[in-house]
Formats: C-alpha cells, sequence, structure tokens
DNA sequence: GTCTATAGAGTGATAGAC
DNA sequence: GTCTATCACTCTATAGAC
C-alpha cells in the first residue's frame, strides 16, 4: 500500500494491523514493516505509538459525529429521525469497520488524557439518540423506558456489527441496517405489546454454579 | 485475596487484571504480584500465559452453556423459552461481569487451536438462540427475519452490559434484564408494526467523508 | 510448591549521519 | 524524510536450589 503520502500510509497499515491483531500486540517495527520503511521513521510522523492510536480513534469519533448530524439536518418527525440515525449509525460503522472496531476494543491503550477525549466525543455521539428517544417517549410514539439503558442496547448492536461483518458476506450493509432499523424501531415502539414489568419465571441456578 | 487454593488465586487475580488493564498489557509479574507469589511460580500452576487464558475463557463458556440449558429445562411455549434465556445470559453477564467482557475482548490472545475451541462452544450458545428465533417465527409468534442477524442483537445487547454495568450503580441486575426483555421480545414480535422493507430517507452523504 | 537467577528475544524510543 | 545503530527496559519462560 505505497502512497505519496506517508502519514497517511502510516495510519492506513496501523489501522490494518490493530483491527487484525490488536494495538498490544502489534509492534512499530510491524507497521514499519507494512508502511515500507525503517521503524525508525515511524517516529517523524508521530511522535509515539499512543500518539498513532490517539489519532486514529480521534478522526473516526470526529467524522462519525459529522456523518450524523449530515444525516439528521432537516429531517422532521422524532420516528423517521431515529430510523435516520439508526441507518447512519450501522452504515458508518460497516463502511469504516476497522476504525471502528478499534475504537471500540482499544480505548484502554489511550493515556488518561486522551481517553477522557474519546469518552468525550463519544458521550455527545450517544446524547443525540438519548434525545431521539426521549422526544419520542415525550410524543407518545415510543414506549417510555430507560433512556440510557435503551441508547446502549441501539448503540450495541449496530456497533458488534464491526466486529462480525464481512464485506463478501451473504448480506449488504444496506440489508443489515434495514433488518436492525425494523428491530429497533419495533422494540421502542408504544404497540399492542406490554412493556414494563417484564414477566418470566424466576432462574432457579446460581450464574455461579453450584457452590 | 490469599487462598488456600494458589491456582485458584492465580485465576482470580488473572481476571481481576485482564478485564482491567487487557491481557497483553498484563505481564505474568503483575498476576504473581496480585497472588503474593514470584513470577516462576506461576508455572508450576499453569504452563503458559496463553494457558491461563484459556483456561478462564474455557470454564466461563462452559458454565454459561450449562446456566442456559437448566434455566430453560421444563419451560414450555417458544416466548416464555425466548424471555428466560434472555434473561439467563443478560444475568450471567452482569452476575460474572470480568470474565464475560475478557472473553469477548481477549480471543486474540488465544493460540488457533483454542481460538477454535472457543468459538465451537460460542456457536453451540448462539444457536441456542437461533433455534427459539424460528421456532417462534414457524409459530407465527414472531416476525419472520434473518435468524443469524437477530441472534447477534440480541445476544450484542446483553453482552456489552458486560462493559459498561457497575455492581453499586443506578440499576440493579434484574432491573436491567426486565428492560432488555422488554426490548427484545418487543422486536421480535409480530405486531402493529410493519416489519420487512424498512422506509427511511436515504443518507445524502459519504461515511468516508468529502473526497 | 516456591524460591533466586537468568536466558533469549523483543519492545518503544532516541541520536546522529546523510 | 529516511537511514543505521543502539539504549534501556520489559517480556515470557526455564534451570536448578531448597
Amino acid at each position: 500500500m505505497p502512497s505519496a503520502n506517508m502519514k497517511e500510509t502510516i495510519k492506513a497499515v496501523a489501522i490494518e494491523l490493530f483491527a487484525e491483531k490488536g494495538y498490544f500486540a502489534t509492534s512499530i517495527s510491524d507497521i514499519a514493516r507494512g508502511s515500507g520503511i525503517q521503524k525508525a521513521s515511524i517516529y517523524y510522523h508521530y511522535p509515539s505509538k499512543e500518539e498513532l492510536l490517539f489519532h486514529i480513534l480521534d478522526t473516526t469519533m470526529t467524522d462519525l459525529i459529522a456523518y450524523i448530524q449530515r444525516n439528521l439536518t432537516g429531517v422532521g418527525d422524532t420516528e423517521t429521525r431515529m430510523r435516520v440515525a439508526v441507518r447512519s449509525h450501522v452504515r458508518f460503522h460497516l463502511e469504516r469497520q476497522k476504525e471502528n472496531f478499534i475504537a471500540n476494543a482499544e480505548m484502554r491503550g489511550l493515556t488518561e488524557d486522551h481517553y477522557r477525549d474519546i469518552v468525550a466525543e463519544r458521550d455527545a455521539y450517544e446524547r443525540i439518540f438519548q434525545s431521539l428517544i426521549r422526544e419520542g417517549a415525550a410524543a407518545g410514539v415510543f414506549a417510555d423506558g430507560d433512556v440510557k439503558i435503551l441508547s446502549y442496547a441501539i448503540l450495541t448492536i449496530c456497533t458488534a456489527g464491526a466486529a462480525w461483518f464481512r464485506p463478501d458476506g451473504r448480506l449488504s450493509i444496506d440489508a443489515i441496517a434495514a433488518i436492525y432499523e425494523d428491530f429497533i424501531l419495533s422494540g421502542l415502539k408504544r404497540g399492542a405489546y406490554r412493556i414494563g414489568a417484564g414477566f418470566s419465571p424466576p432462574l432457579g441456578f446460581s450464574a455461579h454454579g453450584d457452590r
């Protein structure tokens, strides 16, 4: 993957390797080899391995937020806005699968300050969904429910797609997005289905086995 | 955390550290220090760091499958079976949070053979949910939908809970399980809500930004 | 079953030539 | 902007005493 712009080449190689082997299991030597340069040359472009990771996560989060905001611009009612938000979330995570997979798996590689930066961006993104859930519940379109827990449920369904999705697989991104969109909207809707006290028989066993 | 049984102490310390810092970021020295012995003594109990990881993941998966099977024994109709399955899944993942978090995050630390073993166990577990979805659809209780995608959606909602759940937090395990149970059953149900072609406006922008 | 000591390899990062 | 050479350190794992 040679490029006129070595800084971008290094980033692209790092995304491949971090997604494949993980951040800690990937060495600067690995990234240098993939980029066609010596490992010392990496440090001309990035001051440290951690800064390279942060750069990947930061640009991914910035692009994610910009993408959903552009898609939501001018969209009217709450239900359609939620549909657009879900579809936007799925498309971004499957089209930029590796970066998003890294963003979910490798936060522990960040320094404390950088960790806080990324968490702040992630929180801002989550609040977009939480506002939509609240609006929908206030308008009587969605069932009442715990807004944070529901937002985590919605986001992780799609985020997890970045872990198993295969671009050459059975289903297209749009097909997967359509399935998630319907599943999530049905789950949120105030429908014939009772929401609330959640009946099920008590579970008779401990998760820790017979002790 | 001293114990009469050093092998179990080492395992318990490793679960704490792998969950907190990650498998690759945790050294044998760290585990030894936490266990109150020298690092060489670890190798009397486990032949390698990778075997220790495998032991944790293997016992977790075995217990997970045994737990859901015991909870499902004698439960009648498909809808109730799905409710029990979801609740069982949530409870296990939140009660044994750290082990499950490791099981999801650290599969890449395994050798090829051990990786295959764990994937086989995970697949067997997923098939339990896929069978329930198929049964429900055949009986007309659940909407038709892609069985694999839906099973991944259901399982990841709860699995992700192991990443953010705090035992001393706002909601109890049972409260979270009830929310997920209702959300998932509503999502699966053939209800007033249309399932299928998934309308939403096309997204006008590329996930890769303006290029 | 735990210890001390160490082998052998790899790590992130830096110095300084070109 | 990339190179060679190297520093200082950490890592997993083993040998052999007790």
